[in-house]
DNA sequence: CTGAAAGCGCTAACAA
DNA sequence: TTGTTAGCGCTTTCAG
């Protein structure tokens, strides 16, 4: 194995000197534009391959674009992300566009730096998957970069939004258990203070929805919410505070799946039986759900479907940055599984 | 609200007005390069400050570094891989690197397609996560940009390399359950042909070290090994497989954690109870088998130390391309829990 | 349809 | 220590 060093980059120079024509004429055939002959393009082509040749993006960033879509993921651990992720990448996928994700931004200083470094980037366009920031930020940032926000609700006249009907979602949980009998059903969410996030992040309208469908059904007496965070941990405290209330709740809508985990743990612990003595609904139905020993109750989010909207609407709108801002909603529907059962007779 | 447009980048030229320097001396600030006084390092901070000044990671990528860490993920859904991600990240933390992710890359011609895509947009190093290529591949992609690859064995004149010790990692589990009184402990891997492969990949390796610690324990006429893949279904078609012989084994080691789950679902179906009449063990102690209904024996690889050690090494290497290679191998530990027991009397 | 030339924002080599 | 200048590789006018 020699180790002879790289060879020097072969550049867009290159190729119009072996293709015998000019810079322009290969640029014009890269990025497909008008004005080349089919003659030209073949050409060129030809040379490219045998030169082995590749456009440098930060070179090309530097006129025109990149090529490249930057999506922000909160969390990776989030099952439910990475199905909004494979629909952008499958919708992307037979175009030119790029997928590079910014990981590890939880929190809006975090979240702020990381948009700030894929606009440094001169990304194309911005996937920002529930951002916190604030809603002036993010039209600061629409307006230098075509943006789509996924999973936030609220619209605005710099981006466009994909987001799931949270707060039918939630109507689907209560129904259900409504209809299986149960009123003492709970609620944990997770803790908000924030004016507008209250109206637009997704946990929020979860509740509200909760609130909603609890005094539609009659139930309003009986609403009753432990506020603690979307995770497995805050599903364990949630729970634990639900369970310690007298009397206490024959059921409990956990605001995630890995909150419903969280409060299964708890539930077992306390020596009770999952669906016997409570029930437990989780929102997302993401792989841990479907798992056969859990089996839980959730609500379906197509993340597919969301991510691939979210791409769609983002190419097109790098395409035409004048258009006019649109809202997809898209509709959950409920998976039933071994979770929830009809209420024990006391 | 009103629709201002998007005003003029602020550029280095406006930062060296405004300070009233040249351009080189604001470069030279923003490296933190030698040769500029503290009190015009003061100045040009100032106007950087005043101005919102943001440098163009394409331009600075055309000359010189573009501070952008590419790291290859072959999931996104597997948890492991986010431990390693978050060592990556952390250790990169307070420099000025900002670590992108390239997602979906499974298979050969999908990784090729995302490490080109990450040399394109001129990533100052590269992370690869467990890749498939052959090795002449990667050799290549390392004499061109500094590259780390984690999680495959074998060592190589160009690359930096992290992995576990795959077959220590695998005698972990069958001294365990030889300890427990098992003989007929069957494993379920990862169906591998390629011949490099074979000695390198973690999948083979700890296929290796079940068969090397069966002999060691006198074991090697129980050796029963079912080929399927490391996916959930790869788990329940093996367990099945394995189920249907007779005897049947008394514990399964299943070469990651979604495989054991796969294999709980079989076992499950088929009647019998874990690890009552059947133990089980997984590989990569993820959040999985640390839940607590599932609580699954597990073989922890330090994801978080692997990550921060690749990192380490990519900007190190970065530093000075011509140092010496290494290889850090880390060694893993036992999480013993619930899904693994003494064998059963017959 | 084709090509020459300017310049995107920055860094590196060099000169002062 | 500081500033001047020549590109990095590409796209984009604008002539031909």
């Amino acid at each position: 194995m020699v180790d002879k060093p790289a060879p020097r980059r072969v550049t867009i120079i290159d190729v119009a000197r072996h293709a015998q024509v000019s810079t322009t004429a290969v640029s014009k055939v890269l990025r497909n534009a008008y004005g080349a002959s089919p003659a030209m393009r073949a050409k060129v082509q030809q040379a490219i391959a045998e030169l082995g040749y590749r456009p440098s993006a930060a070179a090309r960033g530097l006129r025109g674009q990149t090529y490249t879509i930057g999506v922000m993921i909160p969390e990776l651990r989030n099952l439910f992300f990475a199905d909004i992720l494979d629909g952008i990448t499958a919708q992307l996928a037979g175009t030119d566009y790029q997928v590079l994700i910014a990981p590890g931004c939880n929190g809006e200083k975090a979240e702020a730096r990381v948009i700030d470094a894929m606009i440094d980037r001169s990304m194309d366009g911005l996937v920002l998957i529930a951002p916190v920031s604030a809603k002036t930020r993010l039209i600061e940032v629409a307006r230098r970069v075509p943006t789509v926000v996924v999973g936030r609700h609220g619209s605005s006249p710099a981006y466009d939004s994909v987001a799931d009907d949270d707060v039918a979602g939630a109507a689907l949980v209560v129904d259900h258990l409504a209809d299986l009998g149960h009123r003492r059903i709970a609620h944990i969410e997770h803790h908000e203070t924030d004016r507008v996030r209250l109206a637009e992040m997704p946990n929020a309208r979860r509740a509200d929805g909760y609130r909603e469908a609890m005094r539609r059904r009659g139930l309003a007496g009986f609403i009753d919410i432990a506020s603690t965070s979307y995770t497995h941990d805050g599903g364990y405290r949630g729970a634990k505070e639900l369970l310690s209330r007298a009397p206490r709740p024959t059921a409990i809508f956990a605001g995630a799946d890995v909150v419903a985990l969280g409060a299964l743990e708890a539930i077992a612990e306390a020596g009770l039986s999952v669906p016997g003595d409570i029930s437990v609904a989780g929102y997302d139905n993401s792989a841990l759900a479907s798992f056969g020993p859990i089996s839980l109750t959730s609500v379906d989010q197509d993340g597919r479907q969301m991510g691939a909207d979210a791409a769609r609407l983002l190419v097109d709108r790098i395409a035409d940055r004048d258009r006019r801002p649109v809202q997809v909603q898209l509709s959950p529907t409920l998976a039933v599984r071994r979770t929830t059962a009809a209420v024990s007779l006391e």
